[in-house]
DNA sequence: TCCTTATAGACAAGTTGCTTGTCTATATAG
DNA sequence: CTATATAGACAAGCAACTTGTCTATAAGGA
């Protein structure tokens, strides 16, 4: 019964991992000036039809945090912004080059990452744990708490 | 094979949802001071022979960082300091009652949170996933990166 | 059409949770 | 007993947020 207790420890020690060993090896893809909350930005950014106020909605912080994330990616070369069709107040964010190159990265960082787990319990097993994660994982938006 | 991409997105999608529950939860229960990273703190303190080196190391922070902490859950009364009875430079840590009503107040909260994932599961998933995710973490301390 | 209210984003200042750097007192190893 | 390492205090700095305010544009109702 109180496989609860150790099931939220598991989780946080996993993730914490995670986004640990991630964050190691995009940075040794020479992406030094990334650190892990731009992983999330990227993957709003990618969806399309993203201006800033979205991403803020999405990442769980305020318009202006997110659009001094925004600029930060904008100066380091990752993130262009371009007029909104619709809206002349608003700009529509999207990857450059090296922001989809950072994104590659870090897919692939995370494959490296996950591949010792899934070969520890084996394919069957793996696919497994990963439908019942997905079970349990409601189609909220991705908060990052770090 | 792009389970591994599914993978990480979960796991970090499934902790920080637990993260925010539990503080919400423990947050309603009255104890409004307290943040997730106190959480670990409690944790590691509530083992036993703790000083604030031992805490930093835990956390994977500063020794002052760890202080900071320290001074912060002794003027909210949640933690003492103990004369060390081998060394005179360290103090032990050691939680109030305070401590272990706020410490109680997470492990309830950690239950409800999990509650209905259990649930959606059922018993006999729900504890093949524990021991899956056993498997996985290795018995590293837990270094929380937010 | 105008007028009211809401929204996108810029600008500025303040807060917080960490960091690096330095110091004293005590412990430990040669 | 001397040299080096460690526990923790004190101080300053920094980075990632926050709250508060402003302008320009959009959208809905009389």
């Amino acid at each position: 019964m109180d496989d609860a207790l150790a099931f939220s420890a598991l989780v946080l020690a996993l993730s914490g991992q995670l986004v640990q060993e991630i964050h190691t090896r995009v940075t040794q893809q020479g992406f030094e000036d990334l650190r892990p909350a731009h992983g999330f930005a990227f993957a709003r950014i990618s969806l399309g039809d993203a201006t800033t106020a979205d991403l803020a909605e999405h990442l769980g912080v305020t318009k202006q945090a997110a659009a001094q994330l925004v600029e930060e990616l904008v100066r380091k070369g990752y993130v262009e912004r371009h007029p909104h069709p619709h809206d002349a107040r608003a700009r529509l964010l999207g990857l450059t080059e090296a922001g989809r190159a950072a994104t590659r990265a870090a897919d692939q960082a995370a494959r490296a990452a996950v591949a010792p787990w899934r070969e520890a319990l084996g394919e069957a097993r793996f696919s497994e744990l990963v439908a019942d994660l997905t079970r349990l994982t409601p189609p909220e938006p991705i908060r990052p708490a770090w």
